[in-house]
RNA sequence: GGCGGCGUAGCCAAGUGGUAAGGCAGAGGUCUGCAAAACCUUUAUUCAUCGGUUCGAUUCCGAUCGCCGCCUCCA
């Protein structure tokens, strides 16, 4: 039984959609133009392992994922190039897929664009202002917080602690608020000049927040299942969402909610403001595996700030390399014939204890433990020839299931050979075989060259592309 | 000032009221024409410090020190 933290009850609950068969979630992603840190991908890693695993669990999927694009500087910049808002975001939008791609990660089931639903967001301002949950003031909406008693559930912020305490950040009276903490749901854009769009409120642009209430309960309902995003997200951006939709609704916005940490550069997190960020192709372009950084990121879980050092990334780049030399190794180990019962159980056992770290709220550095010990015994009885024929397919099951919920063993390249690759690999076995080392060395080198790494096993000859 | 988190071997770290998972790196060995891969052995009497509760605490309580996050852009 799959158990959780929720961020709203502050404990780690059985995942209670479970009997419903079906779970529909709701992340958000960063703003299109912005090319996400490594720590946010951290983010998009645990929730595609959460996606994963709860379609392990045979749940059935309704997964959101928000690239958002409403944003001033997008807005105003495709204005200043004439072109619309989707010619300007696609080419970043794109960046983003090849990254989330490469990281191994699953495509969500609807990737919707905001400015593209700003009539599902007009009709939540209209109704929060019917109800008296938003006012109207110099012509922009405004929350009205007083209205919501609730708010705050989330988070759990306490503004007589900030006001009456030191916080440097109280919004002064900049806008005509009727209190500190209203935040925006429409900006007036008066000047006619201005991108904006037109509401029975006057034209403008949404807030920061609305976008994701419009379209999580578009696509998911008044009320669903889970709704995932980084810490830094929790407050303001959910607290607000759960305020406009709940304060729409009256019905309960999420049952779940789940916040993944971010990660820590040498004991400092890392952001934007402290300027210590790098992004995925900055890792990639230094050399390092999408596979490598995958494991890195999960190999923490997700509600521990993982502290990222290059010495870890080249730990996980060698473990990576096990896992996938383990998994060929597995798959063509000469083997005789029958059953040894060791090598089922030791197989199934590892199962079990992966099945309940991640059940365990998706403690994937507690699960990694059984993946490691099936390779070490495994590996240990091929080295004895204890494995059985019959056995393999246990394994490689077990490995299958690994790769299907954490996707860290990397896809199993069956591309053919090219032909010369082919012939220069029976030639090496012939030299081999008339022990002329010297021909045989110099078409290892040659291979190598090519990209082609060749390993003598006592199984024979084995191959792998770097 | 309010709210929250953390301090476990060289590094990344899991974990529990009953005596420290796993990975990486290091050392020695086996195998091998050489490599590579793999295997074996080895690395914390100890879990920031000081008290307390307990038969027993790394795990619970209190204090102290140190570090980090949110309250402000990062949807």
């Amino acid at each position: 039984m799959l158990k959780l933290f929720n961020t709203l009850s502050r404990q780690t609950e059985e995942f209670y959609p479970l009997e419903e068969g079906k779970v529909r979630m709701y992340i958000c992603g960063p703003t299109v133009w912005n090319f996400a840190h490594i720590g946010n991908f951290r983010t998009f890693v645990f929730g595609d392992v959460l996606r994963r695993y709860l379609k392990f669990k045979g749940y059935e999927l309704t997964h959101v994922f928000n690239l958002t694009d409403v944003d001033d500087r997008i807005i105003n910049e495709a204005a200043a190039q004439n072109i619309t808002i989707d010619e300007f975001t696609e080419p970043f939008i794109q960046y983003f897929w090849e990254d989330f791609d490469a990281l191994g990660n699953e495509r969500p089931e609807v990737t919707p664009r905001a400015t593209h639903h700003i009539a599902e967001m007009i009709d939540i301002i209209a109704k929060l202002l019917d109800n008296g949950h938003a006012y109207e003031s110099d012509g922009s909406i405004y929350y009205r917080i007083t209205a919501f008693p609730d708010y705050g559930k989330l988070s759990k912020i306490s503004f007589s602690g900030n006001i009456a305490g030191g916080s440097e950040r109280i919004d002064t009276d900049k806008y005509d608020k009727e209190d500190a903490r209203d935040f925006a749901l429409w900006k007036l854009v008066g000047d006619e000049e201005q991108p904006g769009w037109d509401a029975p409120f006057g034209r403008g642009r949404p807030g920061w927040h609305i976008e994701c209430s419009a379209m999580a309960m578009k696509y998911l309902g008044e009320t669903f299942d889970l709704h995932a995003g980084g810490m830094d997200l929790q407050f303001p951006h959910h607290e607000n969402e759960i305020a406009q939709s709940e304060g729409s609704t009256e019905k309960l916005f999420s049952k779940y909610w789940v916040h993944s940490e971010f990660l820590k550069i040498d004991d400092v997190t890392m952001s934007k403001s402290k300027g210590n960020f790098f992004t995925f192709r900055d890792l990639r372009e230094q050399g390092y595996s999408a596979l490598a950084i995958r494991y890195l990121l999960l190999s923490v879980p997700y509600r521990t700030q993982l502290n990222f050092t290059f010495e870890g990334l080249q730990g996980a780049e060698s473990t990576v390399e096990r896992l996938r030399n383990f998994r060929s190794t597995v798959a063509n180990a000469n083997t005789r014939d029958g059953s040894n019962a060791a090598a089922a159980a030791a197989a199934s056992r590892s199962l079990t204890e992966f099945e309940a770290a991640m059940d365990d709220d998706l403690n994937t550095a507690a699960a990694l433990a059984p993946i490691h010990n099936l390779v070490r015994e495994i590996n240990t009885m091929i080295a004895g020839d204890e494995l059985r024929s019959e056995d393999k397919a246990a394994v490689l099951s077990a490995i299958e299931t690994f790769v299907r919920v954490l996707g860290i063993f990397g896809t199993e390249s069956d591309e053919l050979l090219d032909d010369d690759i082919e012939s220069l690999i029976s030639e090496r076995k012939e030299a081999r075989q008339n022990r002329d080392f010297a021909r045989s060395d110099e078409i290892r080198d040659k291979l190598a060259a090519k990209g082609i790494v060749i390993e003598d096993t006592k199984d024979g000859m084995r191959w792998k592309r770097k």
